[in-house]
DNA sequence: GTGGTCTAGACCACA
DNA sequence: GTGGTCTAGACCACG
């Protein structure tokens, strides 16, 4: 389950969907032909509505991202050239999601060093759990 | 006035305003006890309803992020989460924060490996420079 | 709909709901869970606009106290400032609400020993009761 | 100094202002003929601004609670009997501000036995000092 | 001049 | 059906 949902930012959850699947498929994490998770399969994983899902599933079939296949699912279209990201433009994609953990970590009350300590801990050791 | 809104993105126009506000402190670019534009000026600026833009400074007000006086207008506060907020509630908002970003780091084809290193080198080096 | 609006008092429309809901609350009238009157409904009852309501909706949940769930409703919150809040915070808000009452009592013509007597007796034996 | 202002109620300041007093007259703690502080000195020590004074003795002036006399001050007017309170009324009102701390207090995670202690705390040492 | 509240009403997001 | 966003504009509170 590779998708992340934030109800509170405002964003409608729909386009959530669909901007990080779009952004996957640029990025060739989800390649031509690859098959998404069913709009049920989702929608209880990411405890939201149906409907919700196939918002999303139906607004990237209009862009010409993914195809729906009745009864069968969804696959990731052929790709056009012009959606495919550089590495360049992956790393600058990457730099701004830096900047916008800054961000969060200065409101929050934590220096730099804190920010880095913590990201260690995280990015070895996982999430914190309680207990 | 460096706000610019993007009226194609989906994200409500207030919570563009809200999140510049938000970063252009975090940079310094805002200092404590600065004034923010009024909410008519920026409302005429950005060609948008007044209320859009108080519902924006109002948001930013409640976060501690300005202070509002009436009569006279908005001013950065000094930075005060770590006194509001639990030390537990600023950790599990950070934990958000990060996984934020490794799903926006898979979604753009780097894998965790990747992602530590370039995150090791950005938080020593600071941000990547193009040239 | 046991809300009830003065335009007399000076309190903003908004804040009376806000400040009812809350009291609900804390009395056990509104237990978890359960759901308040849907935003037009409750403006129609009170003859108000909804985006008023709104208003005191929207501000009762960034306060923890009720959940807004987008095409479902408003419901009733657990309770969970202690987990948010910093112990010094809430402890600064709690004088300050102590303060308020100081001065009230002052203003009605108590002494402090009065009013510590008279707060004795409330806190052990409850509200008193006509008759 | 025995005025509160609360600038985070919502509630206008000369409101406040206007309303303690009037129960301070009310409750027999202004007498008649006493004098108020002056507009200039009251504005200093709630540090606001004096228009906001002024008004608040002009409402009072106009529903003839007080009386402005220029180059002198203002003083209590002589009191009309429905304004008086029975001690009855004073109780009331004061159980009334009771409840109001015993909902803040709820909402801010103490139980009604810490809210007692506190409060004991609170009326035997005063308010709690930093350091 | 500043921001705050409220209304009336359009249109969107979501279940 | 639910709530959310935005606009246009009146009127108030405050400095």
């Amino acid at each position: 389950m590779w998708f992340h949902i934030d109800t509170t930012s405002g964003t409608p959850v729909y386009l959530q969907i669909y901007q990080q699947a779009k952004q996957a498929v640029a990025a060739g994490v989800l390649r031509s032909g690859e098959q998404l998770p069913s709009v049920r399969a989702l929608a209880e994983g990411l405890v939201i509505n149906p409907n919700t899902v196939a918002r999303a599933y139906q607004e990237l079939e209009r862009d010409g991202i993914i195809e729906i296949i009745r009864g069968k699912g969804a696959f990731v279209a052929a790709r056009k050239a012009e959606l495919v990201l550089s590495r360049e433009e992956r790393l600058r994609r990457l730099t701004e999601a830096f900047e916008r953990l800054k961000v969060e970590a200065y409101h929050l009350g934590f220096t730099p060093e804190e920010l880095r300590d913590l990201l260690e801990v995280y990015l070895t050791e996982g999430p914190a759990r309680p207990g």
